[in-house]
DNA sequence: TAGATTGTTAATCGATTAACAATC
DNA sequence: TAGATTGTTAATCGATTAACAATC
C-alpha cells in the first residue's frame, strides 16, 4: 500500500497514457501490450512497464494489460476520483477559457467559483457561474471549501493572492501568472508560465533555421 | 560559432534565466555572481556555470557575469530578437487571452492576425486586430509571412489545421488542442497541454494528503 | 599581490534502455 | 504445451553536483 518516490519523471507521463487509454477506451479496445502503448505514446515499451511498475502489477504476463483496469488505477493515482473542487481568481479572458473548458469536467474536477475585483465583471455570468467579488473570497473558502484556485492575476498581484488564499487553506495553486510564488511547502504549486514555453518554441524554430543554414 | 547539441534540460531553464536576469536590470543591477544568480533561481551555481558554458564564457574569472550582456545573449539564444509574427487561429477566450497578454510582445513576439470560422466573431476587434476568416488564411499567410501559429482551436479540428498550415510553410506551432500533432519533424511544436498541468497538480496535492495521513 | 569567481574536469546521481527469467 | 508478454535486474546514458586549477 505504501508505494513511495515515484519518480518526477513518472508523473509526468502518467496523464499522457490516461488520454490515450481513454481513447482505447472509445475504440472498445479493452487489451493493451506495452509494445502497442509504445506505438501509440512514443515511449519505449521498456519504459511503459517500468513506469507502471511503480504502482505495482497491474499487467498479466502473455496477456498484456486490461485498458480499463490502467485506466481506472492511473485516474486514481492522479486523484481524479477525488471530485475536487476548483476556484478561479482572475475573470479575463484566461480565466474565462479556464471556465468555459469542459475537459476539466470530464476529468473529475468541477469549477465552483469564479472571482474578481473589477465592479464591472463582478455579477456577470459565465457559463453557469456567475463572477463574485474577490473580498467575498473568506466567507466561500469558509463554507464551500475547495481544494484548488487556478490564478489569473496580474504578476504583481499573485504572490499577494496566493499567500492569502493558502493561509485560508487552499493547498493546490495552478498559477497562469508569470511570477513564482513563495509559500509553504505543504501547498502544490504547479506553474504555467506561458511565455517560457513561448520561449522554447522559439529557440527551436531559430535552432533549425540555423541548422538549415548550416547543412 | 559552432555551438552544437544543447542538452534539452538546458534549454528549458533558459527562459527563467531570462526573467531573472530582466529584474536584475530592472534593479540596475549589472554585475552577478553565479553564487548569487543560484541563491535567486533556486538552480545550483554549479549548474548555472555549466549551462551559461553550453554557449560560451559569457562570465569572468574573480568578477562573475555582467547581467545586460548576459540578458541580451540568453534572448539571442531564444531568438528574441528576430521579430518573429505570429498568428492565433481560433478567437475564443483563449485566444482573446493571447492575443491580448502583453508579455509576448515585450519578448519580441508580434501577433499580426487571428482568425476564426465563426461568422458571428469574423469582423469583430481584439485589440488592435480585427477577427479574419480562416478561409483567407493563405493569402495572409503568403503576404504576411508569419513565423508562428497560435492554435486555440477544437482538439477535432487541430491536426488537419496544423497540417495546413505547415503546408503553407509554418515551421512553428504552438498548440493549445489537447492532441499531438502529427506533422514533419523540421516543424517545431509546443505542445501547451493544459489538462495534463492540471492533472499534475491533482497528482501531488493527493500524494500530499496521503502522506499526511501516514505521517 | 590576494581574493573572488569562473571554466572545466571528474564523480555522482537518476532516468532510460536492454535483456531475460518468470509466468500467464 | 508453446507463445506472448510481463516484472525486474543489469547496463547505459545523460544530467547534476562537486572540486579545483586557471585567471581576472
Amino acid at each position: 500500500m505504501k508505494e513511495n518516490a515515484v519518480p518526477e519523471a513518472v508523473i509526468k507521463r502518467l496523464p499522457r497514457y490516461y488520454r490515450y487509454l481513454d481513447e482505447l477506451l472509445q475504440k472498445n479496445i479493452n487489451r493493451i501490450s506495452s509494445g502497442k502503448l509504445s506505438e501509440l505514446l512514443g515511449f519505449t515499451a521498456s519504459q511503459i512497464r517500468q513506469d507502471l511498475n511503480c504502482f505495482g502489477g497491474f499487467g498479466q504476463q502473455g496477456y498484456g494489460y486490461n485498458v480499463e483496469m490502467l485506466y481506472k488505477k492511473i485516474g486514481a493515482i492522479l486523484g481524479l476520483d477525488c471530485g475536487y473542487k476548483a476556484i478561479i481568481i482572475g475573470a479575463g479572458y484566461l480565466g474565462h477559457a479556464l471556465a468555459c473548458y469542459g475537459g476539466f469536467k470530464k476529468r473529475g474536477f468541477s469549477v465552483i467559483g469564479i472571482f474578481d475585483i473589477n465592479s464591472e465583471i463582478i455579477g456577470t455570468e459565465i457559463g453557469d457561474l456567475t463572477v463574485s467579488d474577490y473580498s467575498d473570497i473568506d466567507s466561500f473558502i469558509d463554507e464551500k471549501r475547495p481544494d484548488i484556485a487556478m490564478l489569473t492575476v496580474p504578476k504583481t498581484a499573485a504572490n499577494d493572492i496566493a499567500v492569502h488564499l493558502t493561509d485560508k487553506g487552499i493547498k493546490a495553486l495552478w498559477n497562469f501568472a508569470y511570477a513564482d510564488l513563495s509559500l509553504p511547502d505543504d501547498v502544490a504549486v504547479e506553474n504555467v508560465h506561458l511565455s517560457d514555453s513561448l520561449m522554447n518554441l522559439s529557440y527551436r524554430l531559430t535552432d533549425m533555421k540555423t541548422k538549415g543554414e548550416t547543412k
